[in-house]
DNA sequence: ATTTATGCAAACTATTTGCATTGCC
DNA sequence: GGCAATGCAAATAGTTTGCATAAAT
């Protein structure tokens, strides 16, 4: 039978106050040590494994870099930030199902993607624009 | 001065050899060694990064995987079959640049992109269909 | 002869796993 | 009390780096 764990709660209640943030496990693990010092980085990373094949949070794979971890459960797209590094949320609209406008091809048999964009996230285009 | 070794000869002549199949640096590494055992596993990342940063290959990012090596310089979309665990080709039309499809947006500056698609690669899915 | 490129081992980043122990139900 | 979950350390995968040596020009 599964167990409700303190580590369980403050893990999801940390992906949820860090909303927007996009938080590696790792970034969780040090932002909660303060609250919790014995929680374990073993610990978060199976908690968010669980939540995640659960589809209680998201898992984004940044191409390249640690994984990030997202409380909405929407298929939303996101930058990586050429500037700041961070991965952003973009409201580029997702066409319903993106999938649905590609061209049909048989050959395939396409269930999925994943997509980054690359470039500048909205503050840092912003912050370049003011030093024009 | 820029040396030219035979290291960095048959590094990239075995990406071409190997044309399609998407090797990682690894495997890259474990193909070659038979005919040049000498050959270490950080001269081939050092040459294969070389070759892309000098734009002579192309690396593509596969969501938590290694990356791939292509000697194709042209931008197309992959595959990461779940049945056979291979990144392949897709020809699906990158609509001259994918990028100009999307609704503008003043707030992002968006340069490129990274997109693996998930499914099952071509000859999966024949091997699927023949099995109904 | 010079100096870049290589080989080796170690370091590094991101993540998983084995196992003894803790603590939820 | 029993067994799922944790903490710890070690293992793993992918890749990079420091440094002495080899080899291209």
């Amino acid at each position: 039978m599964k167990r409700n764990t303190h580590q369980q709660q403050i893990v999801f209640n940390t992906v949820w106050e860090l909303k927007g943030k996009h938080p590696t496990a790792d970034e969780l693990h040090e932002y909660i040590k303060p609250k919790m010092p014995s929680i374990s980085r073993a610990t978060v990373y199976r908690i968010l494994n669980q939540f995640v094949s659960e589809k209680k949070l998201q898992k984004i794979l940044v191409p390249s870099g640690a994984d990030i971890y997202d409380c909405r459960l929407d298929t939303h797209l996101h930058i990586r930030c050429n500037n700041c590094g961070r991965t952003m949320d973009t409201d580029i609209p997702v066409i319903k199902d993106f999938i649905d406008i590609l061209p049909k091809s048989p050959k395939y048999t396409i269930t999925g993607y994943d997509i980054v964009f690359n470039g500048l996230c909205a503050e840092c285009t912003m912050r370049k624009a003011a030093a024009n």
